[in-house]
DNA sequence: TAGATTGTTAATCGATTAACAATC
DNA sequence: TAGATTGTTAATCGATTAACAATC
């Protein structure tokens, strides 16, 4: 129960993207909150919340730090990922390598066409969305990217819930809702455009 | 200047999706706050804000409060997208059909890979990025979808702000700096996985 | 010691919420 | 009038920041 603040959880992955690297064996709060976008004393305090100390005068030690957010984001391991949606977002995201080299591996992607089941993605084969439960609870992935269509997106939702799901990343483009004890986080493209031209 | 904060502004396209499906002619702000995931209270205090006014005892006139928030948005007309990088994200972007759907119009993708310019995605031929610059002075686009490899990030963005563009959303795996005038938001999956993995 | 940088306090800021009078 | 729902106040909550003593 270490109960950080949501504020302080979203800029881990930027303090840990920094720490990966960083050639040297300290690194400072203000380089820090450069790569967060917010203050020195802001992620002193981000640190502080974790329970890690620095070194007055010298600063942070790199690779402990590095290793403490990795603990903390509870990616010491590697995680396994599964996609569900097989079109071109889905298909995408299972070619992008960036997430293997961020810890993530893409274990399955499913979809329900049967012309796109059994078609290769790399080293992966799509498999038919009947077959995602099992998977599921047999720990082939516990955390689940929603790369399907609006009018799908609640109803394979509540099936990875079911299955016991740890997370979702919704790309679908539409609110879906599950249980508190299921983390959730949504990624709108057209909501981030719009709020874009609000601004410009 | 109206100066919404900007909680405020990213809850707008919320209410907007709402609002589009809207079949009555009214609507409370617990509808809307239940499209957005907040209070009653809070999203009258969000259309208080827009200096938009309710009916006490009835609500707010749908089709009257969905104008006035693209209104503020700024999406009255069509915008005009580019997207720079043609791999498997920024082709996946540009086959996507619902940013249409919701008022933007991806206007041209670039890319620098001989073997890829020229090639078709749906009605676009795949420009070559040293036609970006000419196209952004001329008005073929004003925002941006960067989809690029982390190293071309920074260097394609400045570009891009050189050339006057409106706004920027990065879905490189890097941050990217831009003067303040220039409106940016980030997309990060690695980020988001590793945010949910700490949640789930 | 001198310089650098942390850890933390106190103040401020921004956002959310409950509650209820106003009023349709 | 009775019921519903807004508009807004006042309180609370959560997050950020400046500043500086502590200390490497």
């Amino acid at each position: 129960m270490s109960g950080l603040s949501t504020a302080t959880v979203t800029r881990l992955p930027r303090y840990l993207r920094l720490l990966e690297e960083m050639p040297r064996e300290t690194v400072s709060s203000e380089e820090l909150a450069g790569a967060a976008g917010v203050t020195a004393a802001n992620a002193r305090r981000d640190l502080a919340a974790l329970g890690f100390q620095g070194i007055r005068g010298v600063g942070y030690l790199t690779t402990e730090l590095r290793d403490r957010i990795r603990k903390e984001l509870g990616i010491e391991t590697r995680r396994r990922v599964g996609i569900v949606g097989a079109g071109n977002l889905g298909t995408a995201l299972a070619r992008y390598t960036g997430l293997s080299k961020r810890g993530f591996d893409v274990a399955v992607i499913y979809d329900v066409h049967p012309g796109r089941v059994g078609q290769r993605i790399g080293d992966l084969t799509i498999r038919h969305l009947d077959d995602m439960t099992a998977d599921l609870e047999k720990g082939v992935f516990d955390m689940a990217i929603l790369a399907v269509p609006a009018g799908s997106a609640q109803k394979v939702a509540d099936a990875l819930v079911e299955a016991g799901v740890a997370s979702i990343l919704n790309f679908a483009p539409t609110r879906v809702s599950v249980p508190k004890s299921v983390a959730m986080r949504q990624v709108d493209l057209s909501n981030e455009l719009q709020i874009l031209s609000y601004y410009g």
